[in-house]
DNA sequence: ATCCGGATGTGTCAACTTGACACAAAGGGT
DNA sequence: ACCCTTTGTGTCAAGTTGACACATCCGGAT
């Protein structure tokens, strides 16, 4: 995320008050809204998000999920998308927002609340065209150790990443991370390199079966040893599947 | 909501056009962000939310939660907090964010990104003041006919609902809404109201039992029938049961 | 042609959970 | 003493979950 365009005039009194009301800024200030997305890939049986570094301001040198100020007229959705497009040059399967982190000290610069997103890619042209508004930009495994983060994006990342869990339960959200064939085998790998640990494959396969989400093609992937079945997600939109 | 201070110039273009850049306004313009609070009580055994009728501007006349801008240095939950209390009078026992509205044509005066929350009062004192800001203001039974409802509130009212629901099977957020001690079919009532049908007495006892939420005090209510066990929760902040 | 290696694909069983269901107990009121 | 109404409790069948082992299939090597 970077805020560019932030007046210097609009920072938040931040001196150690209690929460003051905060009103000796001008009638018409007013916190900015900003969009930070959480890009996931699977990549070898890895899960990485992808983040880039900073290029100046007070935070120069952290590292931060893509994002920035939301526009006029602009839909949050589309400004995440936006977002991405532009640091990434990726367009994204899947986007869904999951909190809103408002607390005016996350930004040393000004009170800028931030709408987090949830983005996933399906592997292919992962191909990121580092942005020229970043130091750097790069893929990092999660779990596990991510560069140092500005802003609140570690909680973001906590946040993004358990409601990826969740959502693997009860809905076919491996369809936007997945190509559109896949074997059973690679599914669960998927599965496993997502919630850290591993499944049992007939178990797996029980319940995968039992969601009724999947697709048996006629075809068989051949390989060194027995072939595998191919499979796809009969629809491509996100389904949920009931469980009271 | 109310979104007072809205300067004219700082309308969106929705003139039907495709997805526009709306990259046409002054270069520091930017949304708004307001809070909306559905607030939920349950009295004599039915959920009931407060809604306030607008006073002024192209929705007068229309119903709305409460809500309103938020201020530069002030926390989202602080804003929803302020706005409910100079709403109402009343002060919320539970808050939680639900979702971030940005559709920029949802409020027809400006773009105003409205972070919905969710809000418990535990019943006694709701003795809810209306204020001035608006025409009227009342409870309404939910699920249930409200009134026309302003901006995308409709959505809001189902979406915390829902919310709602499905915060019941997992976390003791009835605490929130019941008094400190109460009684078990007091709790079933309370569970029927929110889902909208009735439940079987022993299975439903069975299941709270089995979150191990409860307390069971060393008192009962006497009545002209056979006296009801007393309980409380023991923990008056939101537990969540692990249901992998 | 046969054998081998390694990944794919399948069934059972015990433990637990869920939903349906009926009757006894405990008071106050008459 | 009896009645009325509400509270409180157990069982059983059906379904679900987690643990577990072996046969199948193909390519490649012998």
């Amino acid at each position: 995320m970077d805020h560019t365009n932030i007046a210097p005039e609009q920072r938040p009194q931040h001196n150690g008050a209690p929460p003051a009301p905060a009103r000796r800024a001008h009638r018409y200030e007013r916190p900015k809204v900003a969009v930070d997305t959480v890009l996931f890939v699977v990549d070898g049986g890895r899960l990485k998000t992808y983040l880039v570094q900073l290029k100046s301001g007070p935070l120069r040198g952290k590292w931060a999920f893509p994002g920035g100020l939301v526009r006029v007229g602009e839909m949050l959705d589309d400004a995440a998308r936006r977002q991405l497009l532009s640091t990434t040059g990726l367009e994204c399967a899947y986007l869904e927002q999951l909190f809103t982190f408002g607390d005016p000290s996350r930004d040393p610069r000004a009170h800028v609340v931030s709408v987090a997103y949830m983005a996933l890619i399906s592997d292919p042209a992962r191909v990121a065209v580092p942005s020229h508004k970043y130091a750097a930009g790069g893929w990092y495994e999660v779990p596990g150790q991510l560069p140092p983060l500005a802003y609140d994006h570690a909680l973001i990342a906590d946040y993004a990443l358990s409601r990826l869990k969740a959502k693997l339960a009860y809905t076919n959200i491996a369809a936007f991370v997945l190509p559109k064939s896949f074997t059973f085998k690679e599914l669960e790998d998927l599965y496993a390199a997502i919630l850290g640990r591993s499944l049992d494959r007939r178990n797996f396969r029980r319940r995968i079966a039992a969601m009724g989400l999947l697709k048996k093609l006629p075809v068989k992937r051949y390989g060194p040893h027995r072939p595998a079945g191919l499979y796809s997600f009969r629809k491509q939109t996100l389904q949920v599947v009931q469980m009271l």
